[in-house]
DNA sequence: AATGCATTTGATACAGTGTATCATTTTAGT
DNA sequence: ACTAAAATGATACACTGTATCAAATGCATT
């Protein structure tokens, strides 16, 4: 049968990982929630959608994902179990290899540009990136 | 006395928070790192700095360190806690209030001048960013 | 369609992190 | 020095993410 994969569920059998029950319900919770969800939610939605999928499952799918750049665990509000990062000069730019998590450091100039030349410099294949802001909101001044 | 503070320590102060001792030495632990540390490592460093400085006050300076922008948790490897984030086309780019927590999405340009737009254009304060690459080092290629 | 095998799974029990609580201490402005 | 407000440390707890391993499953091949 060839059905029509989600791209994310593409991406996942590209990398040579099977297409789980367990994996496609983390993908569909995600992909319902809008963008942004903690691990809580995608537990209450993944138990919802299927049952019968397990707790570690979950979490070892939410790793691979972000292996892949699909998805990225990032900090909203308070903290829980984070590596610390000072930002010297309010902001700060790093690679991080998924595999074996060392920390490469550069200097900020263009973005999509910077991708290019940082793979090409340092012979490193991206898959994605993030740059979050950080301050008050409006309703917070 | 007018003891020359860090210039961290000095931000403390301006933000209308007390120099205690804990804090003090929450700080030096992160200064003494060399940018970036693990809580545990950070509760390693400030017990031998002062150990009389109490777990939950290593914590709460983390998080407060976290609001003025002057340190950012991140994950580095493995996930615990996170806010999971979707990358649609393999990044992603938003502010994140740090007091009511309210993400607000935007589409990418330049860096330090989208700050500038940003703050114009929302109303917002913007305290610092972080910009994350994902992928793999030349020696996981 | 059936087979075979490496991958992945789910259940459980556990380790460790970050938090709530609150009486006591400390900071810093007067 | 005095004082009020802010912050602390100790403890006990809730909860998250993980290790383990026999059983199940995806999928390439026949």
């Amino acid at each position: 049968m060839t059905d029509s994969l989600s791209p994310r569920a593409q991406k996942l059998r590209d990398a040579g990982h099977k297409l789980t029950n367990a994996r496609l319900a983390v993908l569909q919770a995600l992909e319902e929630s809008g963008g942004h969800i903690t691990s809580a939610e995608v537990l209450g939605r993944v138990d919802e959608i299927d049952s019968s999928v397990g707790r570690a499952s979950v979490f070892r799918t939410l790793d691979l994902l972000t292996g892949l750049a699909i998805i990225r665990p990032t900090y909203i509000g308070t903290s829980m179990t984070p590596t610390y990062v000072l930002l010297p000069e309010g902001h700060h730019h790093h690679i991080i290899c998924t595999n074996c998590n060392r920390v490469i450091e550069f200097d900020e100039c263009g973005l999509e540009a910077i991708a290019a030349e940082l793979e090409h410099r340092l012979g490193v294949r991206l898959t994605g990136h993030l740059l979050e802001f950080y301050g008050l909101c409006d309703q917070c001044v």
